[in-house]
DNA sequence: GTCTATAACGGGATAGAC
DNA sequence: GTCTATCCCGTTATAGAC
């Protein structure tokens, strides 16, 4: 029963972060719609802070090892052919959207948080974040060099921040433009779709070439 | 001097709440910030919240404007020409960007308090929000079905999700993934290499043919 | 392990002197 | 218009009974 509570506490906070955002949600809020009493949250993991880590590490965790075993997996295909781009650009980019489809639980939610936190300033969230990224990020950044040895390795890098802006907006489901039809991730009926339509768009932004477009990008304003 | 005051509680806030969000921002700190005295906010502008309402419309509603005038002024070319895909973009992307450059005062860190505002899932700010971009996302929506007549309308709405997307998160300037280099758009030394980088990437994912990459996007998980 | 009660503090908002 | 002082409430965290 110990480690019921627990969960049941992290489960809470998780919708109330994803909905308010972490100083918008107090402790009350969070152990009322537990069901729990209020000491409860200090005595099992010590502050709010604290619950907050354990929020975000209970899936981010699993979420990036499913990231880094597609990847292997494509690597180590039998015919030893490269992956890819499509193929690593979903294994990157599926994980967490199946995830909001999937998780019975709070999986739906927690996507949106994650979403969220991706624009979070907060030093604190910024360097557990970076800690629990970094070997996936190292780890696609020597893939997609490989797919795409093409591009420079600058242009690729910020090629791979558009990717992760495309992906974190989609998480966070606010829906800035809902002026035609669902967007939310979770309400969307097709993930698979979805993760489709994603691939697609990046694939063809990181493929860019060089200069393409070029002639047209400064030199359009109408007045300073 | 009474607008006077006015203003430097504006730019006060403008700064905490970019570092540190709404809620963790107390009057307290905003108008000791400013130099003024506590009671001054409620003073000059009623509540909190209503403050963080004039925040924002004081910067967006420009940057609005000048994006349907860039629109415009592309519409109206002299040879009658459709305008390209790249100069819709720019046109769209580039104002918030070099709002961060350019304005002197506070252009830089309200350009990160936007980015991070567009994943804020607060009602007040959804609907307040949307009343001030419905106009500009209407004008573009309809200029890109113009420049993009073989995209089909579904996808060609999803896309400029991942436009502002894209867009979203190089405002909101995290560095999720700085591990070779400067991120935040404000440090950027050439915000104009941005807007061309960003440009390219989103046209080139906009224009992505259908079905050219559908067969490698949702086959290769390696375990479920 | 779980509860009640409370400490210690900071929040937004306002009344009223100046 | 600007200040001080204060109200009233909610916050995190903890002490101690059960």
């Amino acid at each position: 029963m110990t480690r019921e509570t627990k969960t049941i506490i992290l489960d809470a906070a998780e919708t109330l972060f994803a909905e308010q955002g972490f100083a918008a949600t107090s402790l009350r809020a969070i152990t009322s719609r537990a069901g729990v009493n209020l000491a409860a949250v200090n005595y099992h993991f010590g502050s709010k802070e604290a619950l907050i880590d354990l929020v975000f590490r209970r899936r981010i965790i699993p979420m990036n090892r499913e990231r880094l075993s597609r990847l292997e997996g494509l690597e180590r295909a039998d015919d030893g052919s490269e992956p890819s781009l499509e193929a690593l650009i979903t294994a990157f980019v599926a994980p967490p959207l199946e995830m909001a489809r999937d998780a019975g639980s709070g999986g739906t939610v927690f996507i949106r948080l994650l979403g969220r936190s991706y624009t979070e300033p907060s030093a604190t969230m910024q360097t557990a974040m970076r800690a629990m990224y970094e070997p996936v990020i190292d780890r696609f950044k020597q893939a997609f060099a490989r797919a795409l040895p093409q591009v420079p390795p600058v242009e690729l890098y910020w090629r791979m921040h558009f990717m992760v802006g495309v992906l974190a907006y989609m998480m966070a489901g606010t829906d800035m433009m809902r002026l035609i039809a669902t967007s939310r991730v979770a309400d969307s009926p097709d993930i698979g779709e979805l993760v489709r339509r994603m691939t697609d768009f990046i694939a063809a932004g990181m493929r860019a070439g060089p200069g393409s477009t070029t002639p047209a990008g400064g030199m359009d304003r109408v007045e300073a």
